[in-house]
RNA sequence: GCCCGGGUAGUGUAGUGGCCUAUCAUGAGGCCCUGUCGAGGCUUCGACUCGGGUUCAAAUCCCGACCCGGGCGCCA
């Protein structure tokens, strides 16, 4: 049995081992002036070089930061002299070589080669500049995606949505949250207004998913008591903005025997904790984009819905504009809630309050800039929801799966989700949603 | 979809009727240089989105198409 021993045999091996049979046995961040006469291999990309005649300089780019790969006429072979002095940049090399003391080198060492592999060459010119030198337009950048994520910048913006991603699943993890996945080809809308991308499903017709609304809430009834998921959600609507996007990644939470107020505590902590992590772990990153965060304190500001339109300027009963949005957002300056939501904005899942079924419990988890997550308590009657559901010109067979779950035992519930590209491009202020997301789905673009 | 602005070397830009065989930076090629770190110096290469029109003359003005940016709308 082969793959057995196989098996075997990889259990048994340590970090170090597996690193041994790797191109590479350091990456630049594990190298200090104090590995002085150390043999090490480095591997990545000729970010520069800089050849001043008798000396030149390969300035070596890996996934942690740079190493100065040193050659001097005389003390290194000429043939090798001369391959790096002709190697086109971001081609792709291995260098094994000697680690040098050197107050003069950048890291306060840098590499004196006695190989160098050129793994890959880059062709010439590149589609960007990936040093810095020279700026490029958003556009040019999408279509070269691959090359700008090699720029700093772009790099340190996914490093901290990983970041982010992480605290979240941490946070709420501890917060006693299960991890699901919901059906992203769906038979049915979730809600009534926005639009749904169609797709062909052998002889059906079906969507791609806009929302895991109604599956989370049917995970209420299956006893899981909290659950979150987060996943792509598909919006067809045309919308040409910097805070739109047609595949958004989201953060959903669903928690049952609980009220709106409490999954706004589960939120609000969330992000700060988000923040927190963030701040703790990204120190470079955040430094990178020049972004220096401010924690955001707990409680967040409530604000009622009729607040909301009175500092706004718009009537009762419409929903926020850009600018009213603007101005509540600028009065407030700091995380808020917008809460007691008209009923008729809102989608029929929502619970209304007892004593005035005009409102709900809906609440909006708004930025200074824009909203960033919504939620509310929903409705867990059968016969209640039916009659929502019909009373918003629905027709209740096409969520014959979904009530079913009310008729044997649903629990009252609650929950919110969270657009992850704007709390990313919130928290590290960025001008386009675009920035946040490694391939965005906008209008117009659909590739790479 | 509407309003406004724009499309110039691989990239980012200057240029609003003749001074444009088009500026600057970056890059690429060649030469010089033994401590660069946005290396430096000399040199060469490389572009006016497409189609139509106005004019003696168009990168520049007009019309149309396509594409891009911003604002709004749509949207939770």
């Amino acid at each position: 049995m082969p793959e057995q021993r196989d098996l075997r045999h990889m259990r048994i091996r340590s970090r170090r081992d597996l690193k041994d049979n790797m191109l590479r046995t350091h990456y630049s961040r594990e190298i200090t002036p104090d590995d002085d006469g150390k043999n090490v291999v480095i591997a990545g990309w000729v970010h520069e070089i800089r050849d001043l005649g008798g000396i030149a300089f390969l300035v070596l780019r890996d996934r942690d930061g740079f190493v100065q790969v040193t050659l001097s006429k005389g003390k290194v072979d000429e043939k090798l002299f001369n391959l790096v002095r002709s190697i086109a940049r971001e081609s792709v090399v291995l260098v094994s070589g000697v680690v040098k003391r050197e107050d003069k080198a950048p890291n306060g060492y840098e590499i004196i080669p006695s190989e160098l592999q050129v793994l890959n060459k880059a062709e010439s010119p590149l589609p960007l500049d990936v040093t810095g030198k020279v700026s490029a337009d958003l556009d040019t950048r999408l279509d070269s995606r691959f090359m700008d994520l090699r720029r700093q910048r772009t790099q340190a913006i996914f490093r901290i949505r990983h970041h982010v991603l992480r605290a979240i699943r941490t946070f709420l993890e501890n917060s006693g949250f299960v991890e699901i996945n919901t059906p992203k080809i769906v038979a049915t809308a979730t809600e009534g207004g926005t639009a749904l991308f169609p797709i062909t499903y052998f002889e059906q017709e079906a969507f791609l998913s806009q929302s895991p609304q109604l599956y989370k809430q049917i995970m209420m009834a299956a006893g899981l008591d909290r659950v979150y998921e987060i996943g792509p959600i598909f919006r067809a609507e045309e919308h040409d903005t910097t805070k739109h996007l047609n595949e958004v990644s989201s953060v959903d939470i669903e928690a049952s025997f609980v009220t709106h107020e409490d999954v706004m505590s589960i939120l609000e902590l969330l992000v700060k904790s988000t923040y927190s992590h963030v701040t703790e772990r990204c120190k470079h990153e955040l430094d990178v984009l020049g972004v220096r965060l401010k924690i955001p304190k707990v409680p967040f500001k409530r604000l009622s819905y009729d607040e909301a339109i009175d500092i706004g300027g718009i009537e009762w009963g419409d929903d926020l504009d850009t600018a009213a949005e603007k101005l509540v957002g600028e009065k407030i300056s700091e995380h808020y809630f917008i809460v007691d939501w008209p009923t008729e904005i809102k989608p029929y899942y929502i619970e209304t309050y007892e004593d005035r079924p005009e409102i709900c419990k809906a609440f909006d988890l708004m930025h200074p800039r824009m909203e960033i997550a919504s939620g509310a308590q929903r409705v867990h009657s059968h016969e209640l929801l039916l009659r929502r559901i019909e009373a918003q010109g629905l027709n209740p067979e096409g969520f014959e799966f979904y009530l079913r779950a009310f008729k044997y035992g649903m629990p009252p519930h609650a929950g919110w989700g969270l657009g992850l590209e704007r709390l990313l491009m919130t928290m590290l202020d960025l001008n386009n949603i675009r920035e946040a997301i490694l391939f965005p789905r906008d209008r117009r673009r659909l590739s790479p």
